[in-house]
DNA sequence: TATTATTTCAAACAGTTGTTTAAATAGATC
DNA sequence: GATCTATTTAAACAACTGTTTGAAATAATA
């Protein structure tokens, strides 16, 4: 079976600690749980890391990589309801695309660490969102036009984050409204099609009242 | 200075286990702490309610009352772009509206519910979503036309549910984004106007998606 | 007032938490 | 093989968790 060739204690922590932070959160995630999956000892961890905490930054130093965005091939030269569909899709692969390495773990602690803020917060926005928010602002901008109040534009940015993170956060809650809805992840196609088609209709509205 | 005129300790405990749990979620929330504040002793909890965990369902039972949807004025006889207007203004008041009673830590627990559901989950979204979500639902469908695929309808419906929710739950990230932004509280009403404005718009094209 | 029932209280309980310790083991270097 | 460093280990640690206990204090009833 060729069974764990003897890895690094370290590496093993370290996997189990992503496991076991995203599936339980870092309040209920017990060192002793981790320590187990890994197959050693409970000191291990103070060990290898110092503590819980720096354990759980090490995490997030994992899952949250530092150049994480590849090269902008979605650039000006397009047209930007084609870049806003190209970045959806994107995005939208990232979050919901099954067999993602560690993605889904990634969204899980994202999901924790908005749901209840901790100092951590601020490193994870930096590494994930920051980039990611830009971009989207950028291709806004350039759909709506120059003279947009600047508040309309933080408004329809988030507005579209949210549409984005939408089933991550209201899935629990759509499986108690209609249990027998089908999976989106079946269909993500549909759903960037259709969060895009909607976005779209949705600023030009917002553009044409700023008109008026 | 007639300091709490020897108030029901049982209530005493309700109220500030509404605080705690509001405050710091299940888990974290301990009961030291909230027989603290409700100066009572440790034991209180258990005697008045049995047990943490009862206590929180009392929480819950006070926080997400029964008959919490008035009478529905907002009826078909007005255009449904009209009480799509009206259903959004009522949510964003409910949401975030300040000097609103239990209603901050009402959705500060049904935030916590999302991202780390429990078997409770179930009692909130019978209790608070359910009956909203149907109202929205009949206003989609009404917008939308009657021969509209069901997966149409139900994205759309989580949109809109997602563009209200928006602010409550990307307001952390936000502040670590841009730290100077205007506080949306000052401004609900601007706020309702855009993701008005923003969903009939998003709907229409949807709706346009359809026939084509 | 005497006799119940209800409520409070300090103390202790058993269990879990993250962390520390000191000894045992393994690996490397000479 | 001896010496030194790095790693692993079982055991214990102190702090905290929700809960229980049995005796006081209070209130209600007769």
């Amino acid at each position: 079976m060729n069974e764990t060739h003897d890895v690094n204690t370290k590496d093993a922590l370290l996997s189990a600690a992503i496991e076991v932070f995203a599936d339980k959160g870092f309040d209920a995630a017990t060192v002793r749980d981790i320590c187990g999956r890994a197959n050693a000892n409970v000191a291990a961890i103070n060990y290898h890391f110092g503590s819980k905490d720096a354990l759980y930054v090490a995490v997030l130093e994992e899952v949250f990589p530092k150049e994480d965005r590849p090269v902008p091939v979605n650039a000006p030269p397009l047209p930007p309801e084609q870049r806003l569909r190209n970045y959806l899709r994107d995005l939208a692969g990232e979050i919901y695309e099954r067999g993602n390495g560690m993605v889904v773990q990634r969204w899980a602690i994202f999901l924790r660490e908005m749901a209840k803020p901790s100092h951590n917060l601020d490193f994870i926005v930096r590494r994930q969102v920051q980039p990611r928010a830009n971009e989207l602002r950028s291709i806004l901008a350039d759909i709506l036009g120059p003279d947009t109040p600047d508040h309309v534009l933080a408004f329809s940015s988030s507005n579209i984050w949210a549409l984005m993170l939408d089933h991550l956060l209201i899935q629990p809650i759509l499986e108690r409204l209609t249990p027998l809805r089908p999976d989106i992840m079946g269909s993500i196609d549909e759903f960037v099609d259709h969060v895009t088609k909607f976005s779209l209709g949705g600023l030009n509205a917002v553009k044409g009242n700023m008109k008026g």
